[in-house]
RNA sequence: CAAGUUGACCGGGCGAUCGCGGAGCGACAAUGUUUAGCUCUGAGGAAAGUCCGCGCUCCACAGAGCACGGUGCUGGCUAACGGCCAGGCGGAGCGAUCCGACGGAAUAGCGCCACAGAGAAGCAUAUUGCCGGCCCGGACCACCGGGCCGGCGAGGGUGAAACGGCGGUGUAAGAGACCACCGGCGUCCCUGGCGACAGGGGCGGCCAGGCAAACCCCACCGGGAGCAAGGUCAAGCAGGCGCGAUGGAGUGGCUCGCUCGGCGCCGGGUAGACUGCGCGAGGCGGCAGGUAACUGCCGUCCCAGAUAGAUGAUCGCCGCUCUCGUAUCGAGAGAACAGAACGCGGCUUACAGGCCGGCUUGGAUG
RNA sequence: CGGGGCGUGGCGCAGUUUGGCUAGCGCGCUACAAUGGGGUUGUAGAGGCCCUGGGUUCAAGUCCCAGCGCCCCGA
């Protein structure tokens, strides 16, 4: 996601899950694939936190995106607690707060994107 | 060997898989925000803070004066600088070395120096004192105590600072009152140096406090804005009111000059794409000039360009640090400060750990 | 990218202009008095290395430099 107004119309009329480490907004966009945001404001520190914050929850997303349904807009906040934590911390979170949301078109199982990883490396 | 001081450097390495940004090629398909695939490439010594200086772009051709701001020993380097190099002076240290906004207060002005102290900036002062004369009291004298008048700036004391220092002459006691030497000030001359300045000599007056990092004076420098600069294209909207040539805009604090030809307020619309945008005051190596900063020549290399903003995830081996154990080995844990946004030269600040060199002082040995 | 401001007891502010004497004010806090008890009131008191580190000065909350944190404005 790269405009304004999509964010905008996001924090007007998308639902919302809270975790300690991450907040998700999510919407219907009438779109045939999903488009993803991240935040991760001033509050978490200086741009190397806040840099090393947006890459975890991306990477987590990656990892679950095939397993997602199509057609939403998606965006990860970052809250202070992130600062320090390792990726399987923030993997969990996110994987998590999809589920929550029931985005997985199959049963969201636990660890599910570490499994794709081990049929990757064998 | 120990302690110290100083300069330069590194900022884990190699490999595999899955992803992301950029450049080039691009089968199939057929004009898509083209894609699969292949090749190359992708954060730092500070990229940071944004404290200075430049390039670049626009504002007339970048102009004048004032105001304002900055710098402040000398010479050099540089595109430029508040940076760097070399030197001078002052200070700290046994020394190597380090530190210094280091012009001016008899060039002028408005000024300040609290408290304490007798007196705090000009020819200042008499508290404790020292000395002389007169008077009174005690006493055989020497002398002691008190009062009045006068002289004095040496000693004590106050203070951050008290109007030269040691010695002598002199005197009732003293004092640059006078003398020699020394220090410091002003001025003239000689020598060395581009210069700051240093060394030496003559003369003068006897001695002149500090603060300009509050204002100020002097010298030098600075036109204003900033890549959201600026340029091209596309999309979109709706006008209304007021002022209007000794005026308005460019123009920023003022005046002049120059140029342009309406301007202001309210309301309405859009905030997309491309460009600027990386061959550069560029890196590395060599040679030459220079004490050095730096410069010139030759060779060689191409080395990030995102735009809700690309560097991430997982694993193996090696290296480093710590802990534990069955101890030339094994297991576990850890590894700083910190992320490009137009570019560059500096400064400042942050930083785990490591490596190399010079110099000084002290000790031991030959 | 450019510009401006703030930091002083627990809280909100003065004092910084032109450096100096014990850094003040209000609220709050503690103790005592007054009341049967509380509030109000009165009396007394505690609480500050003036954001941090250097420098100038005899002397710095004040002047200068560097840093840290927070807030605001313009494009």
């Amino acid at each position: 996601m790269r405009r304004m107004s999509d964010f905008a119309r996001l924090r007007e009329c998308g639902r919302t899950q809270r975790h300690p480490l991450i907040i998700l907004s999510y919407a219907e966009n009438n779109l045939e694939h999903n488009r993803y945001g991240f935040i991760a404001g001033r509050r978490l520190g200086k741009a190397v936190k806040r840099n090393r914050a947006r890459r975890l929850m991306r990477e987590a997303v990656r990892c679950c995106h095939p397993n997602l349904h199509p057609g939403y807009d998606i965006v990860l906040i970052a809250r202070t607690a992130i600062v320090g934590q390792p990726f399987e911390a923030v993997d969990a979170a996110v994987t998590n707060l999809l589920a929550r949301a029931q985005l997985f078109t199959t049963a969201p199982v636990p660890g599910g994107a570490a499994g794709d990883r081990a049929s990757d490396s064998y």
